[in-house]
DNA sequence: TCAAAAGTGTTAAGTTTACACCCATGA
DNA sequence: TCATGGGTGTAAACTTAACACTTTTGA
């Protein structure tokens, strides 16, 4: 292989395509954008961006991450690349797939309307561009287990939660209900996760005790798992 | 998104990058190539292939493989694409890594010759091209992973196994010994690996009963489970 | 005073781990 | 006959799952 030879392969066109996930009434949901512009103008789709020449593809999904949401630093992971010939009708695009979580509430709601965005419960979902109801079923695939793994999940709740929007949270990623108390005993043993003296007034009279996740503890505890 | 709109993006090379894992010597094994054409001549480096215009990302990766080891309809699945800019130091190249898992007694020995071609123990290989080193590693995680959910491991076993050679894979795959009775308890649960009446005397003078995986019990025993 | 969400322990079932000796055979 | 790898069962530790009532307080 020559240096020459580099020069004779085919090109190709690549885009990110971002599945943003946020937590909203008790409902795991994706943030779509509805595109005003041909091919395929009023349908709903992942927020996208073309690679650009000098920029990494982690970029590229941050890029497009930030433009659609007005948010920085947000945990991101790639689910895979998708390359089928004709997977866009148009022209031959290979997309890779990222998947982001956010909290809804950090999210700037002005941009919603500038850019036609919307938050969609993913077991409601619209007809989606090409095979992105493939990618997000993917993505919420890896989104499983990672959130099994480590307690990225949290990235959807606000850095205050109580007990009940927690496990709100795990029933909405894994669609199947926790037994309340038996949850509470898993999480008071995950030292990490740290019961605060505040109160939520917000959801209950009597009011429920407000925690926190702790990323020094938390470091902690996985140097000493391995 | 204007028609227009593609033709002012930049465009990609893209390759596959595929590691090839087989089971040898009681360790995981993966195929290297020793490249004997500039850039990086003699560097040992996975089996690579350029995407063509009109092939599928999937297809490229088992166009790799083939061409490397002479096999088809091999279990192949994608990895991830790695993106960053100066991953390639002599162009832009982005790379979709796949891994594969192949009996190495399939393996065409004469391809290997032909193309410099080795298989190296994962415990030691040599240095690698560019961030192969990491692609490697992003791949047995993942492949570990997979080997936990699916019985895809026994692609690195002949039809016919003993309970032996199936735990020192195992052991192989996951980097730490296994229990043998504990192991073998396991395995006679999995009803959809049989016991035939063959022995197998190769490995010892008493002769170990022969394994089958049943694949047909097995879609039987993956449809229950849901 | 009562509706609504928060908070609290125990037991049974199931799973995982640890562990040591006999068996069959060919050299 | 003996060295080599093959084959076998049980008990303890741990993990997971099932289950129902009391507390607080604002409306």
């Amino acid at each position: 292989m020559e240096q020459q030879y580099y020069n004779e392969q085919k090109k190709f066109l690549i885009v990110t395509d971002c599945v943003i996930f946020g937590f909203q009434q008790d409902e795991l949901n994706v943030l779509l954008v509805k595109r005003d512009l041909e091919p395929a103008k009023g349908t709903w789709s992942l927020p996208t961006a073309f690679v650009e020449e000098n920029e990494s593809l982690d970029n590229t999904a941050k890029r497009a991450l930030a433009a659609q949401t007005g948010l920085e630093d947000i945990y991101m992971e790639q689910v895979k690349c998708f390359g089928d010939v004709d997977r866009d009708p148009y022209a031959r695009v290979l997309s890779v797939v990222y998947y982001a979580l956010v909290n809804v509430k950090d999210y700037d709601e002005t941009l919603s309307q500038r850019n036609n965005a919307e938050w969609m419960p993913v077991n409601s979902l619209p007809e989606l561009l090409f095979d992105q109801k493939e990618m997000i079923d993917t993505a919420i695939t890896r989104m499983r287990y990672r959130t099994m793994a480590k307690p990225i999940g949290l990235k959807m709740l606000p850095p205050l939660f109580t007990m009940t929007q927690l496990r709100k949270l795990v029933e909405a990623i894994n669609g199947k209900p926790r037994d309340k108390r038996n949850f509470r005993k898993v999480v008071d043993e995950a030292f990490y996760i740290e019961k605060t003296d505040l109160i939520d007034k917000t959801t209950s009279k009597r009011g429920a005790a407000l925690y926190r996740f702790n990323p020094k503890l938390y470091e902690q505890y996985r140097k000493n798992k391995l």
